[in-house]
DNA sequence: AATATTATTCGTAATTATACGAACAAAAAT
DNA sequence: ATTTTTGTTCGTATAATTACGAATAATATT
C-alpha cells in the first residue's frame, strides 16, 4: 500500500482548522463577521480575558490568514480576510463533501 | 457593550475544528472518506508514524465525534461518524456564510 | 517636553499536545 | 497451553498553547 502524502491543500486546511480550534477564536470570528467596525478595543471589551490574551488570539487568526489587521492610529482595525475566508470555506466544504453521507459506497454505509 | 457569551454551538464547532487542526488528522479523515473498509492497520500502514501515535490521533477524532470505531476482532474498524459529519459540515458552512464576501455591509467591504 | 491612549511584545507559569517504544489486553490460531 | 495477531494504554520527553501582568512602542494631546 502506498504511503499517504500530505498535500499543501491539506496543510492549509489543517492550519485554518487549528486557528478555529478554540472557543474564544470562534467567538472573535463571529463577532468580526457581524460588524463593520472592528477595533481591537471593541473586541477586548466584550471578552472576559486580558488584552494580552486577546492579542495572542488575534495573532493566531491573522497568521492563519483568516483575519487581517490595519493600523488606524491610535487604534487597530481588524476584519475577516475575504480571500482566505472564501478559500477556507471551500476547503472545508470540499472536505465534507468528499464523504458520506451524501456519497454512495461510502465507508459509513 | 454586552459581553460575548460563547454558546454550545460554538463550543462544538471549536471542538470539531480543533480535531481537524493537524495535518495527519486531515489525512486520516480524507483516507477514511475514500474507503469502505478502514481498519486500524490500513491507516497505520500508510502513515509514517508510530502506531501509538496513530491511535492517539484516532482517539482525538473519535472524542470530537468525527469518526467512530467498532471492534471486529481481532481488528478495529474505523469510519466517519455520519451524523456528526453532517453536523460539522453544517456548523462550518453556517460560520462561513455568516460573513463576507457574500454578504453586503460586511466588515470586509 | 510631558502625558494619555491604544495595542503589542516580553517574561513567565501552567496546561495540553505530539511523538515514541515498551508493556499490556483480548481473542484466534496453533 | 502457548504463540500470534491486532490495537490500546502507559510512561515519558519535548514542544506548543493559553493565560496573565508588566513593560514597551508609537502617536496624539496637552
Amino acid at each position: 500500500m502506498s504511503k499517504i502524502e500530505i498535500v499543501p491543500e491539506q496543510e492549509r486546511l489543517a492550519r485554518f482548522a487549528k486557528a478555529m480550534g478554540h472557543p474564544t477564536r470562534i467567538a472573535i470570528l463571529h463577532f468580526l463577521s457581524q460588524r463593520n467596525e472592528c477595533f481591537f478595543g471593541d473586541i477586548h471589551e466584550v471578552l472576559p480575558i486580558a488584552k494580552a490574551t486577546v492579542s495572542q488570539h488575534l495573532s493566531e487568526l491573522k497568521e492563519a490568514g483568516l483575519i487581517q489587521g490595519t493600523i488606524e492610529l491610535p487604534k487597530v482595525k481588524y476584519c475577516i480576510n475575504p480571500d482566505n475566508w472564501t478559500l477556507a470555506k471551500q476547503l472545508f466544504a470540499k472536505m465534507f463533501d468528499d464523504c458520506c453521507p451524501s456519497k454512495k459506497n461510502s465507508c459509513c454505509s
